[in-house]
DNA sequence: CAGTCTATAGACCGGTCGGTCTAGTGCTTT
DNA sequence: AAAGCACTAGACCGACCGGTCTATAGACTG
């Protein structure tokens, strides 16, 4: 009845975690979190319930604020690692690799969390988390230009525009197919980082 | 068997396609179109399914194109019907009425149609709907940039900049519950609006 | 008054949802 | 060797999903 214990492969897999992590997060970004069932994103990271459930006892909300901060962390790297004297120019090299992005996955996927908003109201760990994805960025933002110079009331004010810029390009971008929308508002984003002087 | 003819209420109510449109409106709104299940919307409605899909044949879907019909003449209309000397002082106060109707539904909806962005995957009628929505927001003010003085490019850059900004700042404001993100956006994209002149 | 049409009403359906539960496997520790 | 542990595996569950179907009520029309 049972199968002989030489058939299928050893377990050198201890990535599982990682695996369903990385399928949720293409998902989530291209069809949102509610459009997304667990079955599909078990089947993509060919993981069974089981293990999805020992990983994140917290179930599929669990993985969506996981999806959310990895997604976070990912997007403020991509912005610290850019080598650029002024904000502006950091943004539009940041943006410039995001848009890369965008185009590689035939623009099916959001840059940001677009995916999630509709979950505020839903839960309260999605919306924490969202909070605190926007936040994180905006706060990372808002040093490089008071580094800039940036009067600290303005730094805020542009920091929080950039991101509402990027969320919306990437939403258009999303909806029309097209990197356009995204490129502009990246144009946009960086020339607000313009200190007024 | 049968109950007696003369027991319910008659049938005074020959708005029941409005009803079912109004409440998937809001419900839509407040938690997306995945997150709304067509029960819901016509528990909200007070109406049977039968009626439904006698004024929806297309179902859910359908009821999801309707909404953003519905909601981008809307805008469309609180823009236009706004009497305004420039467009800037327009996009003011059209984005101060919209940041009312926030206000007043304690964030819990979204001005725009984040709601139903993950949809352009899944549906090709939504999608189609969405764009056309932006597409139909975008034009309405490119026009009155137009007629400003903006040159063409630049007039489309500009509404563009403005929709998506909207669009963002909606989603930053519902996931924060605060309408300040939403006013902020309102205000740079107003500024966006003046001739450089 | 029979026939037709619009609209209401809700039982019912298969499929899928997220989640639970038990069983088993292989490594590690004692 | 026995026990414990981390992890895999998937059958199973009730709830709900969107959608179809038949029945019927009321207004209009011949």
């Amino acid at each position: 009845m049972t199968p002989p214990p030489f058939d299928t492969a050893p377990p050198p897999a201890r990535d599982t975690r990682e695996r369903i992590l990385r399928a949720a997060l293409h998902l989530f970004r291209k069809r949102g979190y509610h459009g997304v069932g667990i079955t599909e994103i078990l089947e993509v990271a060919q993981a069974p319930k089981g293990s999805m459930y020992h990983h994140f006892p917290g179930g599929k909300e669990s993985i969506g604020v996981a999806v959310i901060q990895v997604m976070t962390r990912g997007l403020i790297d991509v912005f610290t690692a850019m080598p650029a004297q002024s904000t502006e120019a950091q943004v539009l090299q940041a943006g410039a690799q995001m848009a890369l992005v965008l185009e590689k996955t035939h623009h099916e996927i959001c840059a940001l969390f677009s995916g999630f908003v509709a979950e505020r109201t839903t839960s309260p760990l999605l919306g924490a988390a969202l909070a605190e994805a926007y936040d994180r960025m905006v706060a990372t933002l808002q040093e490089r230009l008071l580094a800039d110079g940036f009067a600290a009331a303005a730094a805020h004010d542009t920091a929080l525009s950039v991101v509402m810029l990027l969320e919306g390009g990437s939403i258009l971008s999303h909806t029309h197919q097209s990197i356009a929308p995204f490129r502009l508002a990246v144009r946009q984003a960086a020339s607000l980082c313009r200190l007024p002087a």
